[in-house]
DNA sequence: TTTATACACTTATATAGGGAAGTATTCAAG
DNA sequence: CTTGAATACTTCCCTATATAAGTGTATAAA
């Protein structure tokens, strides 16, 4: 470990030992809360590097003073900084920067959302949808018995005309509630990602798979074999914990790739 | 939608409206917080299907009264539930109970993290460390001219002698931090993934992505080719926001699958 | 009927302070 | 030198209260 960012440390601290003296104060008359303004400036030194991972926030009485906001407020600050996974906060010891951690990277499925969501550029053909006797495989993942009636459905999700996801689904049969049209429709696609209406679902499980695509799902897609592609298994549940729907969704990876980021962002 | 989910939930209600009446109180001399202690009774009621997505919570001042706490806690235990995304708060409306999403379902490195931990079944080889010069490619990664010297690292991360990671990584070369041996071992990718020491480093971009292994690759982990697999690649950043490090993992997709849950989880 | 105002509700933010629990240091007794 | 108690410090949890601000409804005025 190179000793240079240990000297800058310690030129940017000061004599009494006061790290952050000199920084910005609480605007009162801010739109933002004195809360919000308060974790931003210590937010935003980590992000200088005035704070380093391991170091020690000055304690919630010495920012009570240095800041004139009262300890209810300090905690709330320092609450979402802990919330967010920054700083950690040991009782009778301190609060502390945390390192950056690989593992902590979390991948979001907002942007599948996104484009489900741009009902400009996104539209759905339904392939097949039809009334299958549940095999073994699916009995087993709906929890029902062999033979049992599931509807099968098959479509194809295109962003500019161009197929992006495939997508394949077993429900449950239910004769009070007929499949109607609409639900063939990108909207109900749309509901299940974004989480509006669909209020019979209650959780679900979801797993995400590299797989290599097979001749139905390449000649669907329009890609070459052979090609790897993102898998995303679904099974939801409904509010008796039975389950009421299996599918997958296998999606072209030149058109959702997964970008996060960890450690301390700016801003 | 079927009715019957609507005509369980009038069922529960008790005949004034007050959906909470009945249940659990908050246990004073229990090791849990009373705020922790309330959020787990709304989350409960929310997993047993009392409160369903779109209901509004009982208000704060109603949730004062009914379990015998302040409005702060009140709030705290809200706010939980607010950061967990599983509630909504309105001002000056109410809170409401989310719908499930699947578009806010995210997926975890920990897997990574915990074979990396597991020094009983992992093991590192080293295949290759020299200096080398930063082709165009390299270059532009890392932001430095083309022909500065680099560190190339290769190696395999074993879990029970299979190998199991394929790691590649570029890491601008400092005289003034020789690579030790001790770099080049397990414990520096460990410390990378769970955060322990390394303050050099201030943030990193991740990307996930599903590729066709190659030939090298195929053959450096031990599967028949063709076959998909997961790709990371990462690139992180010194605290003066300059690229120091860029390579990828490539996974054999058997050995991590990501899984995930969206919705009102039990407990 | 339409429009504007007042009021009753909600959540959001903030203040002031007290006690519990864990940690680290100091200092005296063995 | 070692051990253990006292002490000062930290974060943690909770109470009680006040004000601000957004929403919806009822009511009164036009």
């Amino acid at each position: 470990m190179s000793l240079l960012p240990v000297f800058l440390k310690k030129m940017a601290q000061k004599p009494d030992g006061h790290i952050l003296e000199q920084t910005a104060s609480i605007d009162r008359s801010s739109y933002q809360p004195a809360y919000a303004q308060l974790a931003n400036i210590l937010r935003q030194s980590m992000a200088s590097g005035l704070l380093r991972p391991g170091d020690q926030l000055p304690s919630e009485a010495q920012l009570c003073e240095r800041y004139s906001v009262s300890p209810m407020t300090v905690r709330r600050a320092i609450n979402t900084l802990v919330d967010q996974g920054i700083v950690i906060a040991e009782q009778g010891r301190g609060t502390f920067v945390k390192p950056i951690a690989m593992g902590e990277a979390t991948f979001h499925l907002k942007k599948l959302q996104e484009i489900l969501n741009d009902t400009e550029h996104t539209s759905v053909n339904v392939l097949e949808a039809r009334i299958v006797r549940a095999d073994e495989r699916v009995a087993r993942k709906l929890a029902i018995p062999v033979g049992q009636r599931t509807v099968y459905i098959r479509r194809i999700l295109r962003t500019d005309n161009l197929p992006a996801l495939y997508h394949r689904e077993y429900l449950v049969y239910d004769p009070t509630r007929p499949i109607v049209e609409a639900e063939l429709e990108v909207t109900a696609l749309q509901r299940l990602f974004s989480g509006t209406g669909e209020t019979i679902l209650k959780h679900g499980d979801i797993s995400l798979d590299a797989t290599l695509l097979n001749e139905e799902e390449a000649q669907l897609l329009q890609v070459e074999q052979p090609m790897a592609a993102f898998c995303f298994e679904h099974l939801f549940y409904d509010f008796d914990n039975k389950p009421i729907s299996w599918g997958w969704f296998v999606g072209r990876n030149n058109l959702l790739r997964f970008t996060t980021q960890v450690g301390l962002l700016e801003g």
